[in-house]
DNA sequence: CCTACCGATCGGTAGG
DNA sequence: CCTACCGATCGGTAGG
């Protein structure tokens, strides 16, 4: 056996756990229903993975990778200004989330099953990435395009409910494409549903 | 044994039931641990309840009924802008929320666990019930309060989102208000965050 | 990847 | 509300 078909199978393991995860949760799929989805016993899982939790921290840090690293390339660029910058940080979550919804939906609901000192490192991971998002806003409410008078934590909060909620309700096959409704979702948070006065 | 009594010792199973299914999810959460925060054996939680899924069901469409009773109080007041009526739509649902944050938690990310057919009837109670806020978006959008620009569906799952979440992030023990929370949320989603022009 | 199996734990019942 | 217990299922291992 190679070594790039083991990786691929334990890939195939991985993505079929998720669906799994997504639909039943990490505590309620049991590792007799993964195998019987990829057709074989559950020892066999075993010459794969290491663990059930492997499965769950695989998915988990590996989106968390993928979000950090679209948050970095906004924070790079030069001469935004703060709605742009945090309509560009939207747009990148969205897509990130939108290359795979089922291990979005896994990432956002099971992480909690992670064990220590796993979880603690991933919450670590978060609040950091929501940090830098509140940085932004901050930003923008310190020059003045943005209000003063919202609360710092509800609108960071807001902005993370409506990001987090949408692998359950985006649908993939849908011909909106994830940038665009990136670029909607933060013009809804930015400008509001209210219609401009003209 | 009273009537009375038997009625609040089924009060106090359940909601001790609440913090633990929050804490460790419905599935991981055990009936030997419920009977061990209670102080008695698992066995004898059985005079009490009839299953655990009784007292999942229990606080499902408990939370259910209040966020019913809550909306139907909203969409019976007359002359209200769409405006108005969202926001007091929003500050209900905030305040049935905050009566019982660890209810809220579950009824979110637990209800799922729910069996067929009280997980049929729950869906169709939360998509009745988000429909019925899309409602008052689409006459807001008819009556030119709001911008008919922004897809409908994405401007209630926002919504709904951000709702949601609240659970998670909101401190009961801070200064702030259930009502003025409500308020400030329906600010940020209607006004959104950039500052008017002036 | 399989057969055979393990100890632990699960929700729940019988009978008091 | 307890003791005693049940059948089912769990994640995982040994050994091939």
């Amino acid at each position: 056996m190679t070594e790039v078909s083991s990786i691929s199978r334990k890939e195939q393991v991985i993505r079929v756990a998720a669906e799994l995860f997504r639909e039943k949760g990490y505590v309620a799929a049991s590792m007799r229903d993964l195998a019987q989805k990829l057709g074989i016993e559950a020892a066999s899982l075993y010459s794969h993975i290491k663990s059930k939790e492997e499965i769950l921290h695989v998915l988990c840090f590996d989106m968390a990778k993928d979000f950090m690293a679209s948050l970095e390339k906004v924070e790079s660029k030069q001469n935004l200004t703060a709605s742009e910058r945090l309509q560009q940080g939207i747009i990148g979550h969205v897509e990130v989330m939108a290359k795979d919804l089922t291990a979005s939906a896994v990432f956002m609901n099971e992480h909690r099953h992670l064990s220590q000192p796993f979880l603690r490192d991933f919450l670590l991971l978060r609040i950091n990435y929501i940090n830098r998002f509140k940085l932004m806003i901050e930003a923008g409410m310190a020059n003045g395009e943005f209000k003063k008078t919202i609360d710092k934590k509800l609108a960071v909060m807001t902005l993370f409910s409506s990001l987090n909620w949408m692998p359950l309700w985006y649908d993939p096959t849908s011909a909106i494409e994830p940038a665009v409704l990136g670029k909607q979702l933060s013009d809804m948070l930015v400008n509001g549903l209210k219609q401009n006065p003209t």
